[in-house]
Order: C-alpha cells, then sequence, then structure tokens
DNA sequence: AATGAATGAGAATTCATTCAT
DNA sequence: CATGAATGAATTCTCATTCAT
C-alpha cells in the first residue's frame, strides 16, 4: 500500500468517528453532510473525495464501530478464566461501550431500514458474530454446569437488551457511577444464569 | 363538548394512528406530511387544518400512544391478586405492546432530540408514570416479602430494557409465539426478585 | 331595497372597515382572509357570501375610504369664505385624515399594482375628483388674486405629496399635536401660494 | 479580504441590485425567491448560498441602497458654496432618485412591518442619518442668515414628503421633464425658506 | 485533494377558494 | 347565512450531489 493510500484511509477513519457522533445525535435523515464536514472543518464537498455518497458514508460508520467492538470482546472471550468472570467481563465491557460510546453504539443497535438491503446484510452479520460471543460463553457455562440450563438465545436477549437501555437513561452526573452500574447489572444478570 | 368538536377529535385520532404506523417506519424526517396524507386519502393541505406543523402532530402521536399504554398497566395494577401474579401480568401485557404495537411503541421508547423541550417534557412525565407503576408493584411485593430486597430503579430499567429489546428481534414467523416469549420473559425476569 | 338586503350591506360596510386595517398594517398580500374573518369573529368562508374573492374585498375598502373622504372634502369647498380660509380647511381636514384614519387613508394614497386595470380605474378616477377639489381652491385663489400664479399641478403635488407624508413619522405620544401640526402645516404650505 | 471575499460580495451586490427592482414592484410579500432568482439567471437553491433567508435578502437591498444614497447626499453637503446652492442640489439629487432610482428608493421610505425589529433599527438610523444631511443645511442656512428662522423638523419633513410623493405621479413620457421638475420644486421649497 | 458555487428534487407550510350541509 | 372541512397551487427553505478550478 503506497503512502498516499494510507493516508486516505487515515482522513476517511477521521471522518468515520466524527461522522459517528453527529449521526447518532440526529439519526439518518437528521444529519446532514453539511454539518458533518463542518465539524471536521471540511466543506461538503470534501466528503466526496473519501466517499461514494452519503448512504455509503453512514454505512462505513456502522462498519467501523462494529468491528471495534467485536475485537474489544473478542479479547475477553480467549482469557483464560472461569465462564462466569469471563461473561462478567464481557458485561462491563458491553456496559462500558453503552455508556462511554454511546453515540457509537447506537450505531450497532439500530441498523434500520436506512440502508439498502444489499448494505444491511454485512452489518446483520458483524451483529450475529457479536451475539454469538455471548452465545458461547453461555453455553460454555452451562456445559461446564457454572451454570444452570437455559434458553440461550432468550437470556442473551435479556442480557443485550437491558444493557443497551442503560443510554437511555444513564446520567453522569447524578445517581450511580459507571463502575457501580457495571457492577450491579454483572450482579443481578449472572442471577439468571444460577 | 359539542357533536363537531367530537368528530373533530375523532378525525384527529384517526390520523394519529395512520401516522404512528409511518413515523416509525421511516422516523421523524423520514416520514413526509405528503406520505401521511396519503396514505388517509387526504391531501398535505388536510392534515393543518388538524395539526399545526408537522412538530405538533409526531407529538400527539406520541401522546396518544402513551395514554393508551398508561390506562391499560394502570388496570393492571388495581387487580387484587399477589403482587407476582399482578407483575407477571403487567411484564405480558407489556411485551404485548412490544410486539403487536411495534409501531406505536417506539414512539414511547425513543421521543430523543426530535421535540422541542416544551413538548417533550410532558412525554417524560407520562413515561414517568408508566415506570412507577412497575415500582409500585415491585416495592409492594419487596414491602409484603414477596420479593427480595433489590435496587428499585435498577431492576425496573433491567425489565423494561430487556423487554423493550424485544421488538428487535422478534419474528412473528420463525421461532418462539409471542405467548411462548410472554411466559418465558416473566419467568427469567421474576428470578430477580427471588 | 328589502330589509335583508340593507342588512347585507351594513354587514359588508362592517366587513370592509375592519378589512381596512389589517391590510393597512400587512398589505395586500400579507392580510389574510383568515385574518380579516377572525377579526370579525367570523370564518374565513363567511367573507365569500359577501364578496367574490379577495381582490374584490380589498378593491371595495379602497372605494369606501375615498368615497368617504371625498364627501367631506367637498363640504369645505363649497362652505361661503375666502380661498385661503377654504384651503385652510381642507388642509386640516386631509392632515386630519392622514393622522387619525392613517389605516384608511394610506389605501388612498397607494392602490398599485395591487389591482387588474378594470377594478383600478375607477379608484384613479375618484383620485383625480379628489384632487380635483384642490385644483379648484387654488385656481379659485389665483383667479381672485388671492394666492400668486403658481405651477397648478406641481403645488398641488407638494400639497398633498408633504401632507400624505405626515403619518410616515407623526407620533402622537412626543411632539407636536395634530391641531399645532395642522395650523404649521397650513401656514408653511401657504407660504408657497404668497 | 481575499480573492474570494470579495466576489462573494460583488454577486451578493449583483443579486440584491436585482431584488430591489421586483421588491419594489412587488412589495415584500409579491415578490418570490423564484423569481429573483429567475431574473438573474440563477435557481432559487443558488440564492439561498448568499442569504440566510428571504427576509435577509430583502433587508440587505434596503442597507444597499440607504447606504449609496447617503454618501451621495453627504458629497453634496461638503461643498464649498452657499447654503441656498447645497440645499438646491440636495433637493434635484433627492429628486433624481426618487424618480430614476424608483425602485431602489421606495425602499428607504417604507421599511414597514416588515422586518424584525432587530433589522429594523439598523435602517431607521440611517435613514435618521439621511435626513440629518438635510438639517444641518437648514440649521446652517438659517444660521448664516440666508433662510428665515423655520421649524426646521416640520420643514424637513414638507421637503422630503413632497419629493417623496413625485414617484407617485410622474410619469417620464407626459408632461414635465425631470430637469423641469427639479428646478421647480427647488423654487418652490426654497421659498419655503424665505 | 479540496473547495466554492450551483443545482434540482423534494420537503414543510400557507392560503385563497370551494362546497356540502 | 354561516361554517367546517378539504383542496391544490404557490412559496419558502433544505440538502445531497455535481463539477470546474
Amino acid at each position: 500500500m503506497k503512502l498516499s493510500e494510507k493516508k486516505v484511509l487515515k482522513k476517511k477513519e477521521e471522518i468515520l468517528m466524527s461522522a459517528v457522533k453527529i449521526v447518532n445525535n440526529k439519526g439518518y435523515q437528521g444529519a446532514t453532510m453539511e454539518e458533518i464536514a463542518a465539524a471536521l472543518l471540511m466543506t461538503k464537498g470534501s466528503l466526496y473525495y473519501y466517499f461514494k455518497n452519503k448512504e455509503d458514508l453512514i454505512f462505513q460508520c456502522h462498519a467501523l464501530v462494529l468491528s471495534k467492538a467485536n475485537k474489544e470482546l473478542l479479547a475477553h472471550l480467549e482469557e483464560p478464566i472461569s465462564f462466569e468472570e469471563r461473561l462478567r467481563k464481557m458485561i462491563k465491557t458491553h456496559i462500558h461501550y453503552a455508556i462511554e460510546k454511546k453515540e457509537s453504539f447506537n450505531m450497532i443497535i439500530k441498523p434500520k431500514e436506512t440502508f439498502s438491503s444489499e448494505q444491511l446484510h454485512p452489518i446483520l452479520q458483524q451483529r450475529k458474530i457479536y451475539a454469538g460471543y455471548f452465545d458461547q460463553i453461555i453455553q460454555g457455562g452451562v456445559d461446564a454446569k457454572e451454570f444452570v440450563n437455559v434458553d440461550l438465545k432468550i437470556v442473551r436477549m435479556i442480557l443485550l437488551g437491558s444493557m443497551n437501555w442503560i443510554q437511555q437513561w444513564y446520567m453522569p452526573a447524578g445517581g450511580k457511577s459507571k463502575v457501580e452500574i457495571q457492577e450491579i447489572y454483572a450482579d443481578y444478570l449472572l442471577k439468571l444464569l444460577k
């Protein structure tokens, strides 16, 4: 890869990182190319050098965020500790994302009708992988008799659903800290598996 | 109230019921007045006879859905049965809404940045009331020693969050039926309180 | 004329009197049928019982105001006093209209491009008659050697123009009273004829 | 100032010059963005590249015209000739504007209720300056005993009012020429000061 | 690589007008 | 007579997209 190509890639990611925040606050329709460009001190026109069109840009936002989250989760999966400990870490990681990277995170959890089906497919694929990591740990725990036998899919849905919801109400200022929430949620959610 | 006023109200509700579906599929920005009107075999202009502007129309969509959901939940609250039974019914009702009235339901769970704060307030107020019904039952159960002592707010959040998530994945065709899901969810979620 | 017809005429005038004010504040395009109706506690639709359309309504506003002003001026014209005295009275009357009936008055002085030429004509005709009254007095005064010989049309234009302008700046609260202005203007303007 | 900024300014002025004519023929409400754009062989959308919205565009029309008129008048104010000569020149300049730049001129004399008060203020300020130039000459003439003592404000109002009125009746084709009118008006109006 | 300028296809909104009741 | 309801054309405004420089 030539240096110039690397530069382009870096710039692309820079744009995506910034765009993620805006798209999340305003939604697909609400976010304007103008706004995305302005946040980067660029002009609208320049965005079209890097991305084919708006849909493409926003699609790549999703892809970027998802692959990052997946990578992080995968790391936990492979740690040589008990299933309960591993699931606990995954729960904390997920909550961390849900709270600290709220903007990016939203992209994972609702790809919506925004995309043409050809673009939607790889995103859903990634989501499936992400969910699979949880399934592996839960099933592993059940097999190892660490967890009681459960309906795998349903329990995973309860886990993810309840955690995804946190960002709807979490306020850094008042109430519990992120760490407290991580602990409490891990405790309660693990009760489902005991 | 005069007959004419009643007629207007009925028409308004008719419009809202139809609009809810569209707004939910396309989102606030994606739904157009044209489309909303067309679905009712009206013209754009007519909508403005009933609603001040787009924001007003969509705001009233939220208000309508919320008040209906609230009413239904309240009924369960007052039944003369054990707290566990009542909570079970409320869970089932909530899931029923989340699945069957998916469109309307979405409006309740993300009012977002769509609304001017003056309109947002009454919606949040209604949401608070809705959440309060769950709190009452949970606290009641704890006081009556039916449930173990829990962090009220957190548990309620886990309940609602996990249930709200159902609509993201539920597919009537394959897998479990609504009734099954209602039962399974109720079982699992009640484990948190035991 | 039947009683019912009289009633209609009365209602028409009532509408016109009210419309004049609105049209004057907002201009032809700015004034809406809605607003005109609302000021009379009627509905838009009802206006169309009395007037063919908006243009017709506003045209009749002009006609009404002009005919009233003309009638009043004519009275002065025929008083058995010196030309100077008569002109003085006419000046005062005109200023009175310009200040006190500002809204109505504006209609006289700028019929503009608002009207179709067929409607514009009678209005211009009336204006000509109004101007003619001033011409008669000035010419009469010149013939009677009360006034010096002047360019009739130009002087009349200076008179009317300067008086029409008063409403642009006159403020009842501060500065000179209406009566003072009437006196001062009469004094200055008569200097042109001496 | 960079070249590009200058270009924008030039284009802006080009648009304004064209818009002034249209706004004047049709008024604020009557003139459409479509029409203004078409006259410049542009599209509606482009106007919004240069101006925030219609109100902004029209506001800047006023500002442009006023500042031009003010500059011109100021030049006369400083000529080293008698007060009478200077006032005569100012009268002629004003009449020239009223006749030849009728469109632009109208904007000066009636800012109206069109503007939000925050925009209205600077316009009124400019008008005050314009009027002040006349006041200076009149007062100067009085002090220098060239003119008789007069009510400064009233006389200035008579001057401006009568001249502003010219455009209501002046027809290039028939009757007197512009130059004749300038002379006659100057003669008559100066009589007020003698 | 970036930008400034322009465009055109919608979108929301307004309002005169109509008409059945 | 009056009105409520509906309409549709006109108008303002937005924004993704293009392209010459």
